[in-house]
DNA sequence: ATGGTTGCTTAGCAA
């Protein structure tokens, strides 16, 4: 199974970059974030043409996230919660439970929204618990709006004690590997230095001022599959890129 | 340098 997490800032502007992505990896899971519009104004049509299924939980103007997948999606589960916002979707694909997030951005430490991403972070680790086992082949993938560690910040000093960066997201994000999970793409790249996020207003992508935001983090069960993982840093040249790259990992079941 | 760009929706908000 190959799967892919990209937050593409907003489906319609992203959709031919979209399909000519499912041509050249051919991923049998893509999960979407930022979709940026509700179910309405979803392309559907065009998604099926290219051969894809597509669970969605959209939102006028903001937020949204959709599952594609090859194979029927199944047990499709919209929403975290009470929140209001469209940030949590998930379904069984080929066996494989995935559950994709958009976690709030936080804004500015200390602000309401700030608050609302710390309580985001801990109603997910809650209901992870309550609704699945860590024996479970399970994924939980998408745009955590964090940076694990240092490692995964081209220039830590910038961003230090930043929304994506502080000390409360990170302890939150340890907590869902405690549970357990395990970050698969930092598995296989130890060492860090790979970004998949760029700062549109900081002109940061030929900076080289990147960081990594977006996580597949896997049961051990589907963990000990994972061949590979790798981030699609050309999918953010170009004209009209989203300020994300696809991350993507491999698992041989 | 509290800078800068992009997208949705229509001048302002969110990221």
């Amino acid at each position: 199974m190959k799967l892919v997490t990209w937050n593409v800032n907003s489906i319609r502007s992203r959709l031919e970059r979209l399909l000519a992505l499912l041509a050249r990896h051919k991923p049998d899971v893509v999960c979407l974030q930022e979709l940026k519009g509700a179910e309405d104004v979803f392309p559907f049509d065009a998604i099926q043409q290219a051969g894809y299924h597509a669970a969605v939980l959209g939102q006028k103007t903001y937020n949204g996230v959709a599952i594609l997948s090859r194979a029927e999606p199944t047990d499709i589960h919209k929403g975290l919660g009470d929140d209001e916002h469209a940030r949590l979707i998930a379904a069984t694909v080929d066996g494989v439970r995935i559950v994709n997030v958009y976690v709030p951005n936080g804004r500015e430490v200390g602000c309401e929204h700030w608050d609302y991403k710390l309580d985001w972070l801990k109603t997910l680790a809650a209901w992870l618990a309550k609704t699945a086992k860590a024996t479970d082949l399970l994924a939980v993938c998408g745009d955590f709006n964090v940076a694990p560690d240092d490692s995964d910040v081209a220039h830590p000093d910038e961003w230090a004690d930043s929304v994506l960066c502080h000390d409360r997201v990170r302890e939150l994000f340890r907590g869902l590997l405690d549970w357990p999970l395990v970050d698969v793409f930092r598995k296989h790249h130890p060492d860090g230095r790979i970004y998949s996020w760029w700062d549109y207003r900081r002109l940061a992508f030929p900076k080289g001022d990147g960081l990594r935001l977006d996580h597949i983090l896997a049961t051990d069960p589907l963990a000990r599959c994972c061949s590979a993982a790798e981030v699609d840093r050309d999918e953010r040249k170009g004209e009209k890129p989203s300020d994300h790259a696809p991350v993507m990992a491999t698992f041989d079941i």
